[in-house]
Order: structure tokens, then C-alpha cells, then sequence
DNA sequence: GCGACAG
DNA sequence: ATCTTGTCGC
């Protein structure tokens, strides 16, 4: 037997980190649209074959009634393997993909996991909204770094989620019983309006519209079945 | 050195 | 994320 050689993603690894340290400096944490939003996209990423298959969905809500008005799903051989805090790396292509295939740009973009949350300010709303100039909101069900007061238990009890000084997202109790959701801005969204548009894309479920509907797309059992109001 | 660690 | 059945709680 010999030593384990150095992991093959070692360099990548650092040079990732450099990249997202770079690209993290491109991010305006700002709101830039003309019009409100009109249409909403939620985006999912998944993995099958133990992981040799990425796979992405994508769903197209009208922003005023949060009817989904389309779908797509994508797939395509995985790149690199999951590194917390490199996320987004793993899940580029499919996203951007994803996106490809809409007939629609989106106006504003729902992203399942970090935006600024993260520790170099880069989580795959960032990433997925600074290569697709989109406005996007990470919606994580985790933290990955940070720390917030303690939540009421009621819906709609939120804490900022802080990073030492600096504030990188907001912990929000969707909903009763649940546990909050890590809500951050990815590109050209502020605090405020991150939180505003989750928010109002609740309908009783733990995750907004649109990454449950992307969610549930990804996950193959893309029925239409709807529960309680 | 010892944990923590989105999906 | 994914592998997996029933089960406890709002």
C-alpha cells in the first residue's frame, strides 16, 4: 500500500475559491428592475445514478397568480463532486441549461440553496445570477454559514442571519412547525426584496412556489395533484 | 488539532 | 443530494 495521493479536485479546489472570491465582487446586492416582475422562475438541481446525472428543472410561474406556465427538466453528465461551499460549480451548467430552454426570460429567478450566505459571498444564486445577468434569490433549507437569533414559532417570525458583523441573509419560519429557511439575495436583489418575494410566493408549504414546483419537478413525481388551500 | 459543512 | 417505511406532531 502507498500514501493516498493528493484528492484529484485538490487544485481545482483552489482555484475555485479564488474564482468565487473574484466573481463574489461582481455581485450587486441591489434592486435593479424597471417593472415589477411579471415572470418567475424556480430552479432545482438533482442527481441520479448515484450521482452520475445531474439534473435540473425549471418552472415558469405569472408572478400575480403563481401559475406555472412551463416546465422543463435536463440532464447531463455530473462534472465534480458535491464540496460544501462549492456548490455552485457542480450545478452551473445544468442550471444554465435549464434556463436555455425557457421560452421566456424570466424576470426574477428562485434558486434552491445560498445566495449570500456563503462564505465568500458566492452561493449558487450568486454564481447562477452573475452568468445569466438575472436577478436571482437563494432559498436555502439550511444554514451553511452564519447564525441567527432564536424564531418565534409563528409563520413568518424572521431573524437576520449574520456572518460575524455582516448581514448575509434572514432566517425565515415559512411556516409552523417547520424549520426556517435560509432566504439570501444571489444578483441584483436586495434583503428586502428577497425576503418580500418569498414571502409572497407562500402558499401554505414549507418552500415558495417556485422551488417547490421545480422541486417536485426534479423529483420526477411531477403530478398535479394540489393539497390544502 | 477538532468540528462544521447548501445540495 | 440520495438510499428508504412507518410514524409522531401540528
Amino acid at each position: 500500500m502507498t500514501l493516498d495521493p493528493l484528492p484529484p479536485w485538490d487544485r481545482d479546489v483552489r482555484a475555485a475559491r479564488r474564482l468565487q472570491a473574484e466573481l463574489a465582487a461582481r455581485v450587486r446586492v441591489a434592486d435593479e428592475w424597471r417593472d415589477p416582475p411579471r415572470w418567475l422562475a424556480g430552479f432545482d438541481v438533482g442527481f441520479v445514478e448515484r450521482g452520475r446525472t445531474t439534473r435540473a428543472a425549471v418552472v415558469l410561474l405569472e408572478a400575480r397568480t403563481l401559475a406555472p406556465v412551463e416546465r422543463h427538466v435536463v440532464e447531463m453528465p455530473t462534472r465534480m463532486p458535491y464540496i460544501p461551499g462549492l456548490l455552485s460549480f457542480r450545478e452551473l451548467p445544468a442550471l444554465l441549461e435549464a434556463l436555455a430552454r425557457l421560452g421566456r426570460r424570466p424576470d426574477l429567478a428562485f434558486v434552491d440553496g445560498q445566495g449570500l450566505a456563503h462564505p465568500r459571498r458566492l452561493g449558487a444564486a450568486c454564481h447562477f445570477g452573475l452568468a445569466a445577468d438575472l436577478p436571482t434569490i437563494g432559498v436555502a433549507k439550511s444554514i451553511l454559514v452564519g447564525t441567527h437569533a432564536p424564531l418565534a414559532e409563528d409563520a413568518g417570525a424572521a431573524a437576520p442571519l449574520l456572518d460575524g458583523e455582516q448581514r448575509v441573509g434572514t432566517a425565515l419560519r415559512s411556516k409552523r412547525g417547520c424549520r426556517p429557511l435560509i432566504v439570501s439575495p444571489g444578483h441584483r436583489v436586495s434583503h428586502e426584496t428577497a425576503i418580500d418575494w418569498v414571502r409572497r410566493t407562500l402558499r401554505g408549504y414549507r418552500l415558495p412556489e417556485p422551488t417547490r414546483l421545480a422541486d417536485r419537478l426534479a423529483s420526477r413525481r411531477g403530478d398535479d395533484a394540489e393539497g390544502p388551500a
